[in-house]
DNA sequence: GCGTAACCTTACGCACGAGTAGGTAAGGTG
DNA sequence: CACCTTACCTACTCGTGCGTAAGGTTACGC
């Protein structure tokens, strides 16, 4: 309204504002109109900086996984041991989300739930799901217990996948703190594993 | 076009048409046209017998979370140890969305992620969890283990997530086996939770 | 001080889709 | 056969929201 602001402070209002009302009515049932408006911005602006509702949303994805990468990039201690790097990554992955709990809403929630989107974001957690995989089968290697590579993919992809659900619920309960969600995660997941990698199974 | 069929018949024709469509383009996307045409029939009959949208796709929710609560207790045996317990209700629980998959896509997916529905579906959510979080209480009772009511909630929920991670994951990978899938997860859970059970616990 | 480029607006076209009005035909019941 | 109820349709209205055309305003280089 009054001042007129560069174009990359803009953009970032935009993306903001974006997020936001993606987040709170989903994907179809948020208007570009609301969008612009929240950002203080006329609509056509939006289209200019940032393109259409399709590219806009992928453009928030972006933004909000790039983050979320690198704060749990800097969370990590690659020389630690294997439970001390999870452990770590855990810890910086839950305070994220804490953190932005409407990006976390629009990355995991709406792009999985728009077909459209979906692929974009099965590419992003594929990558995750293999590097959790990666760590599961070099801690096995090294404690002498075999296993076929599909059996750590599934694996990874169900520890990926309660650590996703614990982060969604978290980004609803506003009360919870994320270090004790992180820890829950980690008892969760470490004892189980450990467990596992000692040849443990169980049988019906 | 050619036969007039009874209002129970065509209605869960169109039920079917509805949870094929809501699955393939998401609740708002998908257009009560496309529904009616699927179904065979003209749209005005759908409003007539299923209302609007909205209460469509509630009508769907409950027939398929219906269907879903029936399979798992019908896959339980209530005198069995924790673990045959735990075991064949999910062995029941993965058979069953791998033969309903569409249905699935709309029970998780879909109500998860529109605002509107989230609520329908965590009360159902909520349910689980706490039968989960009595079982793994009753348990540790059992076992003398202390622990606050809050973290086996907690438990009971990052379980469920991952429970639901792995469905979401069979219903998009045709060749996967439910039972691979069902072994797996027992796998993860109970060898994990045995372990914690007996009062082990990862530290910092 | 004046062009010009970047910023920003109002005001619209247009398509799509939810929901409805009003009418037709089939089959049962007296 | 007259009737009524139930199944079913075509053909609309109308709101909403994406995307754009065309024009105004400020900053900044020269």
């Amino acid at each position: 309204m009054l001042k007129r602001l560069p174009r990359v402070v803009r953009e970032q209002q935009m993306l903001d504002a974006a997020v936001q009302v993606f987040s709170k009515h989903g994907f179809h049932a948020a208007s570009m109109d609301e969008i612009a408006e929240v950002a203080g911005i006329s609509k056509p602006m939006v289209y200019a900086y940032l393109g259409t509702k399709d590219e806009l949303f992928v453009a928030c994805l972006h933004r909000e996984a790039t983050r979320l990468m690198e704060a749990v990039a800097a969370g990590v201690l690659p020389a630690a041991r294997p439970d001390e790097q999870l452990w770590h990554g855990l810890r910086a992955f839950f305070t994220f989300v804490g953190a932005h709990r409407d990006g976390w809403r629009v990355l995991y929630r709406q792009a999985r739930s728009e077909p459209h989107f979906a692929g974009e974001l099965a590419g992003m957690r594929a990558r995750i799901v293999e590097v959790v995989a990666g760590l599961l089968e070099s801690a096995a290697t090294a404690a002498e217990v075999p296993g076929r590579p599909g059996d750590f993919t599934a694996m990874a992809y169900a520890y990926v996948g309660a650590a996703e659900s614990l982060a969604d619920w978290l980004a609803d309960h506003e009360e919870e703190d994320p270090d004790h969600t992180a820890t829950r995660m980690m008892n969760f997941v470490w004892v189980g594993a450990d467990s596992l990698l000692q040849g443990r199974v169980w049988r019906a």
